[in-house]
DNA sequence: AGCAAGATCGGT
DNA sequence: CCGATCTTGCTG
């Protein structure tokens, strides 16, 4: 299948949230091509969200999530994980989808050490590059939506926006 | 130049 | 519940 193009990446990241869950990340290398299923994600925002890095400004780290979508934006922390986010919108409007739950792995840090996704694909473009692209399956799994983990520091009303998602069977 | 905190994880 | 581990951004 053919990966998604760019306009499916110009939407907000609460509908593109929304919508990976169900979807494959592809990866690619010399020697084999591998499919990871997309089960949980996050949507951070631009427009004040507290919990979104983007909202103290353009930063270098930061600085990714100001391309347009369809970008990878990659951030190390705890001295030990990556966390993979989907650049979304239009370039100059931040926001990111994190993922947090895809194939077997459990957990953002899990995720990209398990597909081998690392510091070398900040700012890569989903939709020409040759080692990870999202492919659509036609699978529209039914969704659960709460809170975001780990974003306390955030404070009202950020830490209640329910713009986590996760499949309804991942949660059994 | 120094420091505090972090979109986590695994072991007690 | 706590420690690992290190980059980033802010303060001085």
């Amino acid at each position: 299948m053919p990966g998604v193009d760019r306009s499916f990446f110009l939407s907000d990241a609460v509908t593109v949230a929304q919508l990976l869950p169900g979807m494959n990340i592809v990866t690619a290398s010399e020697d084999r091509t591998a499919r990871f299923m997309i089960t949980e994600t996050e949507a951070y925002l631009s427009d004040g969200d507290k919990a979104c890095h983007a909202s103290r400004g353009r930063t270098g780290r930061t600085e990714p999530m100001y391309l347009e979508g369809g970008h990878l934006y990659m951030y190390f922390v705890y001295g030990m994980h990556w966390m993979m986010n989907v650049v979304t919108g239009p370039a100059d409007y931040p926001q990111a989808v994190l993922i947090r739950g895809a194939g077997p792995f459990s957990g953002p840090g899990r995720v990209t050490r398990g597909m081998g996704i690392d510091g070398s694909f900040n700012r890569e473009d989903l939709t020409t590059s040759e080692r990870v692209w999202i492919e659509e399956t036609g699978s529209r799994p039914e969704l659960i939506a709460g809170p975001r983990v780990g974003i306390g520091y955030a404070g009202e009303p950020w830490v209640s926006k329910p713009w986590r998602f996760i499949i309804s069977e991942e949660l059994k």
